[in-house]
DNA sequence: ATCCAGAGGA
DNA sequence: TCCTCGGGAT
């Protein structure tokens, strides 16, 4: 699945724009550290973001820093993040932040394979690094950002797409070379309050080339 | 009942 | 390329 560059680069703009007045101010946005970034991503690893707020808050309080990480209480950490569900992701959380003292010196790496290397985190959590703490143009796919493209290029999306090479090749077609981090959030947040996957909002959506919104519109006349 | 900024294991 | 993990919000 190939889109024209002329289409591409209409969605990039149109998607930048919306996301110059809707942007998220979440915590984990404001000083992009390489550890506060990934410690955010774990956290966010299917959990609502709304309800990681106040957990990364007071971890972030109690471990300031990949030191503090590693050498925090197992036990104490699964208390913190206990209303978070996932448990196992808390001890592979810990592991890794040992892993990155001990191989790395304390040092997030900035190779994604190195990253990958890493307990806990895959494809996603390392672009999400990658692109937000250190800058590189990175695709990313995820529940939100698959659902959007799978809308608006009428590609139909499975739960495994999120892992799909060509689906990755056409987020990366789409993202803004000089603003990846911008174009990524725009496209999380964009899914989240108007290309949501329930009860999609339709009728603000800047994007107008969208057969979704067609189908869509259709059945709102009809009812 | 369904879904959530996915990853690990089979 | 399947499946499971998990508490919490809707």
């Amino acid at each position: 699945m190939v889109i024209p560059h002329r289409i591409a680069e209409e969605f990039r703009q149109n998607l930048l724009n919306w996301g110059r007045n809707n942007l998220i101010n979440y915590p984990w946005r404001k000083n992009r550290t390489p550890y506060r970034v990934l410690v955010a991503e774990i956290l966010l690893h299917r959990t609502r973001a709304e309800q990681v707020v106040p957990l990364y808050n007071s971890l972030l309080s109690k471990c300031p820093n990949i030191f503090s990480l590693a050498a925090m209480d197992i036990e104490e950490l699964r208390r913190l993040l206990r209303s978070a569900g996932l448990r196992w992701r808390v001890d592979l959380m810990h592991r890794m932040a040992r892993m990155i003292v001990d191989e790395y010196g304390g040092r997030i790496p900035e190779r994604k394979e190195d990253l990958m290397e890493l307990p806990g985190v895959s494809e996603y959590i390392a672009s999400a690094v990658m692109c937000f703490a250190y800058g590189h143009p990175e695709p990313l796919l995820d529940t939100n950002t698959v659902r959007i493209a799978g809308r608006v290029f009428d590609i139909e999306i499975k739960d495994s797409s999120r892992r799909s090479k060509k689906m990755r090749e056409l987020m990366r077609s789409l993202l803004d070379i000089e603003k990846p981090d911008i174009f990524n959030y725009a496209m999380i947040d964009f899914g989240k309050k108007v290309c949501r996957k329930r009860d999609p909002d339709c009728i603000i959506c800047p994007l107008q080339i969208c057969s979704y919104r067609r189908r869509f519109a259709g059945t709102l006349v009809k009812k």
